[in-house]
DNA sequence: GAACATACATACCGAAGGTATGTGACTGTC
DNA sequence: GACAGTCACATACCTTCGGTATGTATGTTC
């Protein structure tokens, strides 16, 4: 327990630049574990990240505009990341993640598991609007890190999809098919949903008609049963 | 008709790299008017630009790169666009003029209006198997030129969707409703489905399938009538 | 406490998008 | 049919940005 005060708030010898002290934790950094202070600038990174990739485009944000806001420079990023893609790649997971946790709650609240899918649905839909959102995982996610790696970076909501699709199926909620094709069907379908609702001249009518027009589509493929 | 014969068959005083003398015109050049000139070049750079954006995607691609295989420099280049994402929007806008008229030649093959959308959807789908179409149109559209301008230039698959469901309503082979929705639905879900079957283990069976559940899809909103 | 690993900062490089400017070919005009 | 003006480029250059190599203070391990 000896002498554990270093003076400076900064990290480091240099003028730590900004905005990181900002952060919820306390004052001193130097005394904890190499552990925290990484996952701290990790979680810095990836939040200053986020609001450029959000804001500006995955082409058009810099990398060291990036740094900057997070109070970091370009080494302490390359030591994390392996580069521009990947860095996006992370925001673009955790993205997913968020998605993924608030469909999940919206899907497990229904009994009926075709109704659930379209729970889920909707609250992808309704989550999607966000432009913040529709700019990494829809706009910028394809070309950035294409499509294998925007299904292989952790949970995703197209894989929730697919395997609410195929509960439905064993259920016996929808007739018997294959659930990729429905899957991409309905994944894409939601997508463009977004897009086009975000962008609509009275958003709140858009997104009543949409919801209107995918109940109609739900019923029509459920077994009467 | 005075001495027409230029010499070397560069189109000036300088060396023209190369490659613009294959294209299929016979051999001189500075006898044309300057239209025809200004028009080759730009089929030379719209055809070199496709090619290298198709082969490494929108960021990757560089601009040399494309001055290099048109035979030009960066200054015809910047003469005839206003920068890369605007020539990128120009190689978009064919794209979508050339599915657009293959989806329009399908449709028109069909008489009944609900069944002339479908055979478009399918005609769109496996136009957008090929891996080069979908780089462009599904990929890199979206982040290089945004949402609001893959409407606005030029003709589009997404509005050919719109028009072919809308004259479903208007004849009443398919239930009344806001075109909106739907259009977003079909067209997002065969887009996809287009990503997902060119990845698939079998893409000829992943296609089929694909089919198959779409024409479900369609019977079970068609009206009875 | 000495050797080693971690987590950065600093400085630099090359490539690529974009621009400013020059020049020869073309075109309308008198 | 010269001549002025415009068009269609080429050349050279600037700036930004992604990426890398290296130095160094901090933390960890034995």
């Amino acid at each position: 327990m000896a002498a554990a005060r270093t003076g400076s708030g900064s990290r480091q010898g240099a003028a730590g630049p900004a905005a990181a002290a900002a952060r919820g934790g306390v004052a001193p950094v130097a005394g904890r574990r190499q552990r925290e202070r990484s996952d701290a600038t990790v979680e810095d990174l990836l939040a200053a990240a986020r609001a450029l990739f959000a804001a500006e485009g995955y082409t058009a944000a810099s990398l060291d505009a990036v740094c900057e806001r997070a109070g970091v420079t370009k080494g302490a990023l390359y030591h994390h990341f392996a580069g521009k893609r990947q860095l996006f790649g992370a925001v673009y997971a955790r993205e997913q993640q968020r998605l993924a946790d608030t469909v999940t709650a919206a899907y497990l609240r229904e009994d009926d598991p075709w109704e659930a899918v379209f729970q889920g649905g909707r609250a992808y839909l309704e989550a999607s609007l966000d432009p913040e959102v529709q700019r990494i995982t829809l706009f910028d996610a394809p070309g950035a890190v294409g499509w294998e790696a925007m299904r292989e970076l952790g949970v995703n909501c197209r894989d929730l999809t697919l395997r609410g699709i195929a509960r439905a199926i064993r259920r016996g909620a929808i007739a018997p098919r294959p659930a990729e094709p429905l899957t991409s069907i309905l994944y894409g379908g939601l997508s463009e949903s977004a897009m086009a609702i975000a962008r609509a001249d009275d958003p709140r009518e858009a997104l009543q008609e949409a919801l209107a027009d995918l109940r109609v589509l739900f019923d029509a493929l459920a077994t009467g049963a």
